[in-house]
DNA sequence: CCAAAAGTGTTGCACCTACACCCATGT
DNA sequence: ACATGGGTGTAGGTGCAACACTTTTGG
């Protein structure tokens, strides 16, 4: 309340981004983050994960997409505070780090590791096998994914990770990657059927058998969380 | 990542709390909590939430508690991180509010307002019947009682808004002041009983009718959340 | 026709809710 | 004794997990 307003100039804001994606791979899909190799020296050369200074006339929400567009080039269909992480001993200097999740759709990071003009310096990791990071960055990612797991059991955002149209059975995958275990495709249908934000549009998709119902994420203007 | 390191100077950090606590009433208990009265030009004289800036080397939690002990004399039963708020405009200069919220046991709360050397700009207000508050700390007092209202069905932290010891109606009594609606004693009961975190102990509270076991609220060091 | 995935039906268990009922105490 | 809150028992309902079953396609 009082005391100290003049010693807080040291103290500088940081917006960071744990983006979760998913990568097709043998034995099903993985779940992968990008992070990125630092160039400067708290920390020079090892992973981090994405982000940068708050600017003074930016949202703390707009800071995370921007950090996010800056090196993943893309929106991810899901952005949403995490937690706040401020011990005095994480970083050498004084840095208070506001954390975002953020899910990716898995057609737009095909496209994106395509492309070029990636920056140079990002790379994707599956989160079970993450290297040493920089900072407290590890509990963080391990938050996240505690996060993520969680949130995964009461909505519908790992729809996040797929492209636009989907069938159930995919959706039921990216359930089992997530939370590591499989589940009874015909419940895993009746539960999402029910949800409001899965709308059946009136496509198929064609394989090798009975073609499948294509489904569709609404994203509803409701948000019960913040 | 790149861009404007130097901006940042004219960032400042604040951390603010969200203390909720009981005071008992004609009709049942009220849920409180406390307001400073602003004695600056933004917002001069409106009401607002306890806080103060942080300082440059003291940790975000050691900053709530401290800020809280400035105001209330006191420490919390529950003390936790809610969200950080930072849009531009929620404040003339450029202010970043990493929020918490708090519980505080009912005793201690008599024994803070019995004392005369309360802050002088302190006052306790029920959650229902708030003035109109400086910042955009309206907005963060009911996100808070959200919250609150949430953790309340699949946790025992109502119990900090009670003493040490207490029966179990005592506590049915905090979870429908929170709650808003009346419980099934017998239910209440037995949900509470398989709990971990409370314990019964040998004591009984004689009252009026058939004496009551007191229980007793056990911090477990595993903690789900954050 | 067969294999395999899409999709439906059914049963049983666990949990929660409502409410009837007994227990212990002060007056 | 009786009023009142403390505490137990129990029947009905809901929702989910498990799994048997039918449907629809490609080969």
């Amino acid at each position: 309340m009082t005391s100290s307003l003049g010693s807080t100039d040291a103290i500088r804001v940081a917006v960071s981004t744990v983006i979760f994606s998913l990568r097709s791979c043998a034995d099903g899909d993985r779940l992968m983050l990008p992070l990125v190799r630092r160039t400067r020296d708290p920390h020079l050369d090892m992973w981090a994960l994405p982000g940068g200074w708050l600017d003074l006339s930016e949202n703390l929400d707009a800071a995370a997409s921007r950090t996010l567009i800056e090196t993943t080039a893309l929106k991810p269909s899901h952005l949403e505070q995490l937690y706040t992480f401020g011990d005095v001993d994480r970083s050498p200097t004084r840095v208070i780090s506001v954390v975002y999740w953020a899910m990716l759709r898995s057609d737009h990071v095909d496209a994106h590791r395509a492309v070029a003009d990636a920056p140079e310096n990002v790379e994707w990791f599956d989160v079970d096998a993450l290297p040493a990071l920089a900072f407290d960055h590890t509990s963080i990612v391990e938050y996240a994914l505690w996060r993520l797991r969680n949130k995964v059991g009461y909505s519908t955002i790992a729809a996040g990770l797929l492209p636009d149209e989907f069938t159930l059975t995919e959706l039921r995958e990216v359930y089992e990657t997530v939370l590591g275990r499989r589940l009874d495709p015909s419940n895993f249908r009746r539960l999402l059927e029910g949800a409001e934000e899965l709308v059946a549009t009136d496509s198929f998709r064609t394989g090798k058998h009975r073609p499948a119902r294509l489904y569709r994420h609404e994203a509803l203007s409701v948000q019960s969380d913040r």
